[in-house]
DNA sequence: GTAGGGTTAG
């Protein structure tokens, strides 16, 4: 697809834009009708309200084509009128509109820099990052691609989408053609390190950065802050910051407290979010719901389980308790804390005071009840949920597919596969590695293999232990080929496997007489492999494994700092002797053995003697040998010398 | 009338 073009120059957007001039009179000419001063306050409001702009756009805006109508109105129209109906259609949702109109535009060259932001904002809130990285792409005019409002909306709309990664990746970018970001731009991008894994790392980067540009943290760069620490566990941290907000003039809100207190919860801090709590009060806020929620949690989270159900009846006094989400945080406290049968009289108690659940209540109750054992009682929980026409995510999917599992109800299990399907939910690790111990427990090595490799294809990390187990189980039940494909799977998808996962496959390959992929394992993995399984599989492969690759399995075992036994030579000389058209193979073998100081045993020597006729060397074998004597007489001195 | 954030549950 080509690339849209951008049709206009950069100076155009850089410049404010011009006023029209059907909305102003010109200031030089003097006024006729009335004079200036009095002209002045009334004409703004006056001309646009009755401005035939104006009416366009609400015209374009009711239109049941609004292209038709903006091509229709195009004489009229302005670019900062074109951009309120972008808005507009961005506001009510309509994305196919959105699209229409941008695209409008573009073609009218009747873009400037606040088009693209809006646009891209509504784009981001459509979930469509990736046309906004498309549209963005295509920018070609340097000016406009690092135009600091330009550069904030596409970088929202990949943090509201999820895509922390690739924000952090293309702000670096931005930053080389010379963006030069402001607190719009940090606080979008702290708002992008919420949910990474070292968010509390990044965030004091782009802190720093901040601080070394000259910005000033404002309100909303604590809140983000703040909300940081929360996620990631600096209680401590959020302390200093909400202290500092303070110290710096700004009266915290509502979101500042919660944030805190939440970081408490964390910390089972009670004693410091009752104070927090005073000073809330005491800075004449009213604790809204959000914030009462919070310390509920905090008590529960802190075992203060009288406090709890204390808080959690003024809760519901207040009609903050119309939701399960507080009956939630106190059972899972309850469960956690070996409470199981409190916690299910108070799930029974929500039931009962008409609290619709939408399946975290029952989603903590089943995962509770399985924890502690109750299996079938997990079961009817899940039923329960199913019956009542229940809406499902994954979470709830992974509950409920787990409870079936463990009671081994089949029907059940595939029952809650097709809605998966259905409705389009994606599997995670938790869905196959429940799948591939189910599976496993019922025999069916066929299914769990299969979903091994689907989970494999599919780009998930495999569970280790669990994996190595359906091997072992897949190598006793017969199937030692989809036993190696687990292997191979596991080792090269990840940078490191537990040593004894090598000298367990090739428990399952060298019986089964898999030979060429046990020479791989020991190949790529010899000196994790004992002793023992080296002297196996040797011992096999000289026996019936492809003699072309004798040689070249000796040198692996070599390699592996195992000196080979003469047994191992014995049998290698027997089967070259069996096949005299491998004489070259031979040869080799019985040099190299010279060079790394292995000889034969007598009874390979005599053998070999007697044979070489076979082989029409019979010169050169004997010369070979004996100097193979020679060298390991000396190799031999050499060792007792050095013991001596 | 271009762009920003943050609070509670599995």
């Amino acid at each position: 697809m080509e690339a849209p073009s951008l049709p206009l120059a950069a100076s155009r957007f850089l410049s404010p834009p011009v006023t029209a001039p059907s909305c102003t009179r010109p200031r030089s000419l003097p006024s006729i009708r009335a004079a200036p001063k009095a002209l002045k306050k009334r004409e703004a409001p006056q001309t646009l309200r009755t401005s035939p702009r104006r009416s366009a756009v609400a015209e374009v805006k009711a239109a049941t084509d609004p292209v038709a109508a903006l091509t229709r109105l195009e004489g009229v129209l302005q670019t900062q009128d074109c951009n309120i109906i972008l808005r507009h259609y961005g506001e009510i949702r309509r994305w196919d509109v959105l699209s229409k109109i941008f695209g409008w535009m573009q073609e009218h060259d009747m873009l400037n820099i606040a088009s693209y932001s809006s646009y891209f904002k509504y784009l981001g809130l459509s979930r469509n990052a990736a046309k906004v990285l498309q549209v963005y792409g295509a920018i070609q005019d340097n000016s406009i691609r690092v135009h600091v409002s330009i550069c904030n909306s596409v970088l929202g709309c990949l943090v509201k989408n999820g895509r922390s990664d690739s924000t952090f990746k293309l702000y670096d970018e931005m930053i080389r053609e010379g963006l030069s970001p402001d607190l719009f731009t940090y606080s979008t991008l702290l708002s992008g390190c919420m949910k990474l894994r070292q968010g509390y790392t990044k965030a004091m980067e782009l802190i720093n950065e901040l601080n070394s540009r000259g910005l000033q943290m404002d309100s909303v760069i604590y809140g983000t802050l703040l909300a940081i620490c929360a996620s990631h566990n600096y209680c401590d941290e959020a302390e200093v910051y909400f202290q500092k907000l303070k110290d710096e003039g700004y009266t915290p809100n509502m979101f500042h407290y919660s944030s805190l207190l939440n970081a408490y919860s964390e910390n089972s801090y009670h004693e410091k979010a009752e104070l927090l709590m005073k000073d809330l009060r005491a800075s004449g806020l009213t604790p809204n719901k959000v914030i009462l929620t919070t310390l509920l949690k905090v008590y529960s989270k802190g075992g203060l389980f009288d406090k709890a159900k204390e808080l959690l009846t003024e809760l519901e006094a207040s009609g903050f308790a119309q939701e399960e989400m507080p009956y939630c945080i106190l059972i899972d406290a309850l469960a956690k804390g070996g409470k199981i049968w409190e916690a299910t009289m108070l799930f029974n108690d929500m039931k009962e005071k008409g609290v619709k659940s939408d399946g975290y209540a029952f989603s903590i109750m089943i995962s509770a009840l399985h924890r502690g054992g109750y299996r079938e009682e997990a079961k009817k929980l899940a039923k329960e949920f199913e019956d009542q026409n229940a809406t499902y995510d994954l979470v709830m999917l992974n509950t409920s597919l787990r409870a079936y599992c463990n009671t081994n109800d089949t029907e059940s299990v595939m029952r809650m596969l097709k809605k998966m399907d259905e409705i389009n939910i994606s599997p995670d690790q938790i869905t196959f590695n429940t799948l591939i111990r189910y599976f496993c427990k019922e025999n069916v090595y066929h299914l769990a293999y299969k979903t091994i490799e689907d989970m494999h294809t599919k780009g998930h990390q495999l569970n280790e232990v669990l994996c190595s187990e359906v091997m072992v189980q897949l190598g006793e039940a017969g199937f030692p080929s989809e036993a190696f494909s687990v292997y191979c799977m596991m080792r090269y998808s990840k940078r490191t496997v537990c040593k004894s996962l090598h000298e367990k496959v090739l428990g399952i390959l060298v019986p089964a007489g898999l030979l060429k992929d046990a020479y791989i394992v020991i190949k790529d993995n010899s000196d994790l492999i004992s002793p023992r399984s080296l002297e196996n599989f040797a011992g096999q492969f000289m026996t019936s494994g492809n003699i072309n690759l004798i040689n070249d399995v000796m040198k692996a075992l070599n390699h592996s700092g195992w000196r080979i036994s003469q047994d191992i030579f014995g049998r290698a000389i027997q089967r070259y002797i069996q096949k005299p058209d491998k004489k070259q193979l031979l040869l080799c073998l019985l040099d190299w053995m010279t060079g790394q100081g292995y000889s034969v045993d007598s009874s390979s020597r005599n053998l070999l003697l007697k044979n070489a006729q076979l082989f029409g060397q019979k010169q050169l074998i004997a010369e070979i040998l004996s100097k193979q004597q020679a060298a390991s007489r000396a190799t031999g001195q050499r060792i007792k010398m050095s013991i001596d």
